[in-house]
DNA sequence: GGTATGACAATGA
DNA sequence: GTCATTGCCATAC
């Protein structure tokens, strides 16, 4: 049901959708939004979202489980913002990221 | 309108 | 199991 937004936007949305304390993956959202190979295309969405602050980027990592856009955040704020929320991490990569996970594809 | 880039993902060796 | 290469979509120049 994203047709009708922009990418940038089906992004926004989903992302702003992942509950506190759940992360999920570029490669998931863009399944989500049909774009299955486009899972880059999202990591240049939260780019653009990274103007904005309703967007918690910092619950998407890739699917390894890595904060690959901690450098984005400036410094550590991404990996405090998710152990603020419960999520360990351990050398820029989630404990647990399998049981953290979130799937919209799934949960939406 | 074509080329280059990007916070990835999947496959092959 | 890890490393290297290719593919995908959309945006930016």
């Amino acid at each position: 049901m994203a047709t009708h937004l922009n990418s940038f936007d089906a992004i926004y949305q989903v992302v702003q959708l992942i509950p506190q304390g759940k992360v999920t993956s570029y490669g998931a959202i863009a399944a989500y939004l049909g774009m299955k190979g486009g899972a880059r295309m999202v990591g240049w969405a939260m780019n653009a979202s990274h103007t904005l602050e309703n967007v918690p980027a910092h619950r998407v990592v890739n699917r390894n489980g890595i904060l690959t856009g901690k450098n984005f955040f400036g410094g550590n704020r991404m990996q405090e913002l998710l152990e603020e929320e419960g999520i360990q991490v351990k050398e820029d990569k989630i404990v647990g990221f399998q049981q953290h996970f979130w799937d919209p594809s799934i949960e939406l």
